[in-house]
DNA sequence: ACCTGAACACCGTTCAAGT
DNA sequence: ACCTGAACACCGTTCAAGT
């Protein structure tokens, strides 16, 4: 009997193991162990590719943002592209909300992190901004996006059904608010309306309105 | 001999230890063994009172950003009054960084998360804007803090030699990148200037005139 | 060179038993 | 009523041993 042969691990192979786990199951879902199932390898073969968890980690992170700049028409409209980048940012850490951990902790991850901040810089100073207000409000975005990322990541996990029953449940909340709560009971029922990443959007341009009020 | 008589374990005396424990250590440093530990108890006596570590975890968070609405004169110019609780609230975050994910989770947290909630919506019905358009911008402000807070977090427990240090290095990267870097390299020198809380209020005010455009 | 498998030092949580 | 302590089903990671 001639066995399949198994190609030797590599770190790409680990690392598209990785996002498949994380994809299908969910973040929490991901241990060495469940990594090790997947790949059809003992669970510590992984350490002689990676030092530990978190260098695995940092790498999906790269991988996952590496799409956020291809093919972006750079001479469109300069808010159209930052929305289009920074949703592309939002949708990768939404994936994988161990990677808004990474992000954080040392912003300069690697190549994909350089693009993303080139093609925002690039269309702040395109826009008119001074170097200095580029600056800022390439930091505003960032933060909005990552923000935006962090508190819809639970809910991006449900199924559609589920996801839409829990924001019913969180305006039925607001709106079983007592007397004093006047304003959360008057807006309630447009808590959580439309889909996380249409909100994003909104948010968004609105903050870019502010940056470069709109002629 | 008489032994110390010591009063029953309570949420309060939990959540109180939970603080402390996250407080000296860090937060990564918050197990229920640990906690167990210094509230001298077995470690499992916890869940005679929270139904698990994210109940507790929820509990400290209700906690901590108890704060961020007291005190405040509700009639005041509203943008000032949106500013002060967003930067509590984003104070009360960098403090503790893992709340981060408690807040996420489930959004009515408790008394405290509500009250944010109905003193950031009243003064978006005061701005004028409809509750649909109010909830929008609700929305905005929480992501953009929230992004604020997450981002800041590492940096924030440092000290500020060891913060500036880190900033200089990371312009220092962005100033040294290749040839097709060109919007980053003219911005770099002005990246992660001033005080992350002040690149915050800019970034909050700029949101907010985006919402309301300044007459 | 690459992977295995036992082992270590942890986790959160349950539940019968104690007082 | 409240807490203990053993136990369960996990973790990430190390390291000698295998091939």
């Amino acid at each position: 009997v001639t066995s399949a042969v198994r190609p030797p691990l590599s770190r790409t192979a680990i690392v598209d193991a990785t996002i498949e786990l994380i994809g299908t199951s969910g973040p929490e879902a991901f241990t060495m162990r469940r990594l090790g199932d997947l790949l059809h390898v003992d669970a510590t073969a992984v350490y002689r590719h990676f030092r530990d968890k978190s260098e695995l980690l940092h790498a999906v992170g790269d991988r996952l943002l590496g799409g956020a700049t291809e093919g972006i028409d750079l001479d469109g409209d300069w808010r159209s592209i930052v929305v289009t980048v920074c949703s592309r940012v939002r949708e990768a850490l939404l994936q994988h909300p161990h990677l808004a951990a990474s992000v954080r902790d040392a912003p300069p991850l690697a190549d994909a992190e350089f693009a993303i901040t080139e093609a925002l810089l690039q269309q702040f100073l395109r826009a008119g901004l001074t170097p200095r207000n580029a600056a800022l409000a390439y930091h505003s975005v960032i933060e909005l996006t990552v923000g935006s990322a962090t508190i819809d990541a639970a809910v991006h996990a449900l199924d559609p059904a589920e996801r839409q029953q829990r924001y019913q449940a969180w305006r039925d909340a607001y709106a079983a608010l007592p007397g004093r709560f006047t304003a959360s009971r008057r807006v309630a029922t447009h808590l959580y309306r439309g889909s996380a990443n249409d909100r994003f959007v909104a948010a968004l341009r609105q903050l870019l309105d502010g940056v470069v009020p709109p002629s």
